[in-house]
DNA sequence: CGGTCTTTCTACCAGATGGTCAGGCGGCTT
DNA sequence: AAGCCGCCTGACCATCTGGTAGAAAGACCG
């Protein structure tokens, strides 16, 4: 027998990949669990139903991005060098572990079935980062623009990374760092745009 | 009876937001049917099968995208003139037709069925594009870059604009006018400074 | 050893799905 | 009127879907 907790790992690593590329609907637990030598039955001892094996799968990767963020901010940057690390950081998770790209996209789809999970993960982020920066603008040391705006700008723009990328993939390319490169360039240069007080 | 072709029409209208919004997977023929308040049969008379109905509704897509490009090539507009009526016009054809968009994200998924239509659709007006630009270049009327590269980049730019617009939609933003239209700025200014042999 | 808990399996099911087949209905041509 | 043809539908089917019920197989503990 499989020592504590590892099937459920395998079977969450499985689903992050399939959830992502053929998307939820697309995926069939029957081969799921084909693929993992394993039975239906066994995903579904460990996580319920389908959803729950999506929403397994969302939490654990919210979670994963989530501690890489707060190690961020648990540093001393101040104003847009922590605004500067923490989109670098994103970036980075985001090349280390493609498939969270896939997943965060098939997840952002309007009718996707972990849409609300998503955006319950999501706001305390949000509302925390909204909160931070109405303050730095209060201290004058942000530009004065709508928080919300600028950081739902951002996020798709990470949203649209994952597309890039298959784009990019489907055109022969498969090292797609350049072009990466170049969008963290532009996010980072709206962003300063959006915020910076002296420009 | 109802005269010819609009049947397929009404089809494809609703196969266009179906597909778009809960994917090809989630897309069920009997409930496409129902809310037509038609039989399941009479769609498959018309496209024989579901991959052929996914099909048809990206070749009417992509042609009327074509033919908008066209109307723009055909103009005598020169240089970068002509790639700034291009980026607009695709813009603008897309605030019009938010369900293109959706239709484009699902379709330009890896393991979409229609991925490989897509491709066959668009290489040709890729090609075109390449062939026109490095003519400029050869012309010294553009910079010397990677145009294929380039391209894909403008392309996923667009696409991009479907996640973009969903975010926001999901965060209760509904008119989502000002941040497309800064995305349209930002991917000009991208395209000048990669293309304008002055910078 | 006996009993209990966890994990995985076999067997099965109801509903939905894409698709086939034959026929009906109405207009158009001859 | 007759027959053809384009369009649409009812009945039916094989397959796949997520999900349930119950039992076998260890592992762990007394």
């Amino acid at each position: 027998m499989a020592p504590r907790g590892e099937t459920q790992q395998r079977i969450l690593d499985a689903a992050l990949e399939s959830f992502g590329t053929v998307g939820y609907d697309g995926t069939s637990l029957d081969d799921l669990a084909d693929g993992l030598g394993i039975r239906k039955q066994t995903i579904l001892y460990h996580f319920v139903t389908k959803r729950g094996l999506l929403g397994a799968v969302v939490d654990r990767s919210a979670g994963r991005l989530t501690e890489a963020l707060e190690a961020v901010l648990a540093s001393d940057a101040t104003d847009w060098e922590r605004v500067e690390a923490l989109v670098r950081t994103v970036f980075r998770e985001a090349l280390r572990e493609p498939l969270l790209l896939g997943l965060l996209r098939e997840v952002s789809r309007p009718g996707s079935p972990a849409a609300p999970r998503l955006k319950h993960l999501m706001a305390p982020l949000m509302d925390r980062a909204v909160a931070w920066m109405e303050a730095e603008m209060d201290a004058g040391r942000m530009r004065r623009t709508d928080a919300q705006l600028v950081l739902l700008s951002a996020y798709s723009t990470v949203v649209g990374l994952a597309t890039e990328i298959e784009v990019l993939r489907a055109a022969g390319i498969e090292r797609a760092l350049r072009p990466v490169a170049l969008r963290r360039r532009e996010l980072l240069r709206f962003l300063r745009a959006s915020l910076d007080p002296a420009s």
